[in-house]
DNA sequence: AAGCCGTGGAT
DNA sequence: TATCCACGGCT
């Protein structure tokens, strides 16, 4: 269930505001993003306005999704669509492509939930029931040549939406409902013997431990950000980090990846209006 | 191109 | 309680 992305704003169709929902669904459960993309969008209603808000702003609705970087990449975006498109998110591939933090998938689906174009998504759902149905692993670019072939012209939205659902409940990763499946006469695998889509590509791969990681100590710095700047010398202590010169290392990685910025002795949410 | 990037739910 | 896992894009 927290997967599904059935969702309201598919009836909105704004492409930005299918862009913003979108890269915010890269990688956020549909449950956590609902309420924090109303606020976003709120205060980012179009490209232009968006370049016109501190980060730290649109740092402050993201907390709590993961992957700051994402909120960073979407403001780059409306940069350059303000800059090269006029103000209008493009509506072809290639452009899409070429914004920051769009990629394959997500450029086809502002393609098709927002413009309704023929385009056919694969994320991590859509490859696992077409190597399932294939019956054997594939690469990224046979997985999408076999989408596009099965594509129905003039019903990508619907089509989009009913085979990543169908991916993300049936045709689970974890367990599979085999025997209740509608198109188990379709499908090469039906359950038995090794799970092609174990080793097909799209699938996600292992990470390593959270706990301790340097994603944790940034999660945790970040989160600290939102409620006001902190000290130099604190830093370690707000990481959770004995380490101070690893602290130093990962806050400088936070300033690099342009989320944070040093004023003085102190670290602040970058305020740069791109 | 293998590994990094955050968070929360599932087991 | 601890561990595993999902999730797309970037480099």
């Amino acid at each position: 269930m927290p997967r599904l992305r059935e969702f309201p704003w598919r009836a909105t169709r704004d492409p930005w505001h299918v862009l913003i929902s979108e890269v915010m669904l890269q990688q956020t459960n549909v449950g956590r993003v609902r309420p924090r993309f109303e606020r976003f969008v709120a205060l980012a209603p179009t490209p232009a306005a968006c370049v016109d808000v501190a980060l730290a702003d649109l740092l402050v609705e993201w907390q709590g999704m993961g992957y700051p970087r994402r909120c960073r990449n979407i403001q780059d975006a409306a940069r350059v669509i303000v800059e090269r498109h006029g103000g209008e998110v493009p509506r072809d591939l290639d452009s899409l492509m070429a914004l920051p933090g769009i990629g394959p998938y997500t450029a086809r689906a502002i393609l098709a939930f927002a413009f309704g174009d023929d385009a056919a998504v694969v994320d991590t759902n859509v490859a696992r029931v077409i190597s399932r149905v294939e019956g054997r692993a594939m690469k990224p670019r046979e997985t999408q040549a076999l989408a596009d072939e099965m594509l129905p012209r003039g019903l990508s939205r619907d089509w989009n939406q009913v085979v990543m659902d169908f991916g993300a409940t049936v045709c689970n990763a974890r367990s599979p409902r085999c025997s209740s499946c509608p198109i188990a006469r379709l499908c090469s695998w039906c359950g038995e013997g090794a799970d092609p889509a174990r080793t097909t590509a799209f699938t996600s791969r292992p990470q390593g431990r959270f706990e301790g990681s340097d994603r944790q100590a940034r999660g945790r710095m970040m989160k600290r950000l939102t409620e006001g700047s902190v000290q130099a010398t604190r830093v370690a202590e707000v990481m959770g980090l004995d380490d101070g010169d690893r602290a130093e290392r990962l806050v400088e990685s936070l300033v690099a990846d342009g989320l944070v910025e040093r004023v003085g002795r102190a670290y602040r949410l970058s305020e740069k209006r791109r």
